[in-house]
DNA sequence: AAACGGATTGGCT
DNA sequence: GCCAATCCGTTTC
């Protein structure tokens, strides 16, 4: 990754509403993820998302339009968080994109801690410098301090949000490999939509090439 | 009303 | 490498 002298900047609604979340869910690599509880800010760069297709995606929750109290929130306009409980343990978070009724989202599966690493420490009970604290989906979200309350936040507001520090990746800086964990989703399973930053040590193992 | 199972993790063998 | 942990939305009876 490479320096940018750029002002960081908070991403706006427009961001979010962009219908290829394809392109998001690889244009979010390097971008800065904010957490702000209680006083306390967090926030680590996004070094591996998978992007969940709406409703002709069988691996997404919203797959042939379904809708559920749990799932409703994917068809809300982008730019608001989804966070759902996974094993009754992890608390997964998205990134809701596109426009009002198009259920599209982007997992965000790994950050490489950045901002407030002391309070990333206590919340995960091991150093900054180990992999484990923020690689994989429930360990990024655990490090940033999101659980279940932060369903449904918008994510331009001051508990939750996205900045653009500068950093830019090449095309071959950047992996695309099958999503983790979604081989129910039969044909879909295949689909490269798993995006991760080559080498970066953050990156959760699973698939890993 | 009851059973099922998951976009995972970490501890133990 | 294997497998238990642990909840609740969703499906099924």
């Amino acid at each position: 990754m490479k320096p940018s002298n750029k002002e960081p900047r908070k991403l706006q609604l427009s961001y979010f509403l962009n219908n290829d979340v394809i392109f998001l869910a690889k244009d979010l690599l390097g971008k800065v993820l904010f957490t702000q509880i209680d006083g306390k800010i967090t926030a680590g760069v996004i070094v591996e998302t998978e992007a969940y297709f709406g409703v002709q995606d069988k691996a997404s929750h919203a797959y042939g339009g379904r809708r559920t109290d749990r799932t409703e929130i994917l068809y809300s306009q982008g730019g608001i968080s989804y966070v759902y409980l996974c094993y009754g343990i992890h608390h997964l978070f998205n990134i809701v994109s596109s426009v009002e009724g198009e259920p599209h989202a982007v997992l965000i599966r790994a950050v490489e801690p950045l901002i407030g690493k002391n309070i990333m420490e206590l919340r995960r009970n091991m150093s900054a410098d180990k992999a484990a604290i923020s690689s994989g989906p429930g360990s990024a979200a655990k490090a940033l301090g999101i659980d279940r309350s932060f369903n449904r936040k918008d994510l331009n507001g001051d508990e939750i949000w996205v900045e653009d520090h500068g950093l830019r990746y090449a095309d071959n800086e950047i992996t695309a490999v099958p999503r983790v964990g979604v081989a129910y989703a039969q044909e879909d399973a295949l689909l490269p939509w798993r995006f991760f930053i080559k080498g970066n040590k953050y990156v959760s193992k699973p698939n890993k090439i």
